[in-house]
DNA sequence: GCAATATTGTTATTATTTTCACATTTTGAT
DNA sequence: ATCAAAATGTGAAAATAATAACAATATTGC
């Protein structure tokens, strides 16, 4: 099975969480061009990154989103749900925390909670379990978990990283300004980085209009 | 001038970062392997990111921080804070509002709140001036606001994006998992949506094991 | 001073991604 | 039935970005 580029995995992310909208509203079918539309690309676009899952649809009718959800199931795995931790229950972990819990997730699952502070985690009240952190890497591995959202300070960004690469994630997704790289190879890691995003935006705009 | 790619935007704004702190920390030069290491870069792309805003270093040399560092400012813009607003101060809305001005910030500065319900406005202690949602376009005119971070609820997120850009923002930080529009040419939209983050997560991990 | 080493500047090459073009197929109206 | 319109499938072209290669320059140790 040929690579799947990964600008193309990020749309066709979009485009389940945008069909699974649709399919709840009773909606059956969708074009390329209505896709495009949701995600601000073209029909092109759209249409080449489905031919990357292989055939969905039939020249003249749009697609079927029953068989595009199948598709993208089989081809991204977005089948059964992931199973989540959260390293770090300070504001935001909480927060992420109530986010997930409180939306109806098919997606993912968030199952185990750390925090280093034992405090913490006595004073959260919540349907999860929490754990403290020195049982990160046997936790992880006990529960299968795939996924792990950090939001410790940034100091120990990097060293709660290390102990879920060790109970075996596949995914780390960095909440903290520092830089964490995998422990082991074959773990993705991304950031979401409030000031850099703020960063990027002031950048652009102001190359935009500096070169006019 | 040539205009700068996104992805070299994107990395020269986390350079911009790294060196801010390390020039706290005294240090007074840099190499591009070095930097490439904080970025999980090369020091092939660093250097070639450094070219773009024309000649930074001697060769044989590492590069002067303060040099590099007033380069990024004249060719992104990073000289004067930049001011921001917050639209709609839930729970994540106020978390970002604590976080933005927890953390001494000399490139942004939260310089107003909006929420359509006048409880949460009266309700939040801060420090800076709080508005009800009809005084967005208004508001952001007066003081210049020039970039905006939407936490409303998803439904509201496009009109709140719309009074932004009414009131002259260049750039809008989206939370909400909704697609927003630029209803201006010229502004700029970036989205943060952990479930989309999460989404692309286990679709690069699957992929990467499916592919074995 | 000079050679060895480390480091940047710049061009070239390669790979990736986007965009386009058009053939093919279905639907629906006349 | 037939034609026009609308939609997808797919390969080619163009644009963009990453990687590599190497020349040029400074520093350091001897
Ligand atoms: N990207 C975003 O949207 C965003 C928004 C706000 C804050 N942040 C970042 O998120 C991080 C947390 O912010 P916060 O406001 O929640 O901070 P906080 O101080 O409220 O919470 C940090 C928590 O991490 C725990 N902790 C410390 N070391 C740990 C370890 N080794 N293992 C497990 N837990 C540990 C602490 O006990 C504390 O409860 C910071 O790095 C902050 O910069 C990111
Ligand atoms: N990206 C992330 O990291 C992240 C994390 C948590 C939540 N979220 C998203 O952020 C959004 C807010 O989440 P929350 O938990 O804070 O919700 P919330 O209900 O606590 O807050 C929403 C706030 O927006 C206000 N509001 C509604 N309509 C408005 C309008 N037109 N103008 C101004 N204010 C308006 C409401 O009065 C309320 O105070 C949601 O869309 C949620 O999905 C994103």
């Amino acid at each position: 099975m040929k690579k799947i580029p990964f600008p193309v995995i990020q749309r066709l992310s979009y485009v389940f969480e945008i069909i699974n909208k649709l399919e709840e509203n009773g909606i059956g079918k969708i074009s390329s061009s209505e896709l495009g539309g949701y995600l601000g690309q073209t029909a092109h676009t759209i249409r080449k990154d489905i031919h990357f899952l292989g055939i969905a649809g039939t020249p003249g009718t749009k697609y079927e989103i029953a068989d595009l959800r199948r598709l993208l199931i089989d081809h991204l795995g977005f089948g059964e749900p992931k199973r989540c931790c959260i390293v770090g229950l300070g504001r935001l972990g909480e927060a992420l925390l109530e986010q997930l819990l409180a939306i109806p997730q098919d997606a993912f699952a968030v199952v185990a909670g750390f925090d280093s502070n034992i405090n913490r985690l006595e004073t959260i009240r919540t349907s999860i379990e929490l754990f403290p952190a020195y049982r990160i890497e046997k936790t992880v591995r006990k529960l299968q978990i795939e996924l792990a959202l950090i939001a410790v300070l940034p100091q120990q960004a990097q060293e709660a990283a290390d102990r879920c690469c060790d109970g075996g994630v596949r995914g780390i997704l960095n909440f903290t300004p520092a830089v964490i790289k995998p422990k082991r190879k074959g773990v993705f890691v991304r950031a979401v980085d409030v000031s850099g995003e703020l960063r990027i935006l002031a950048a652009l705009a102001y190359t935009s209009t500096a070169n006019e």
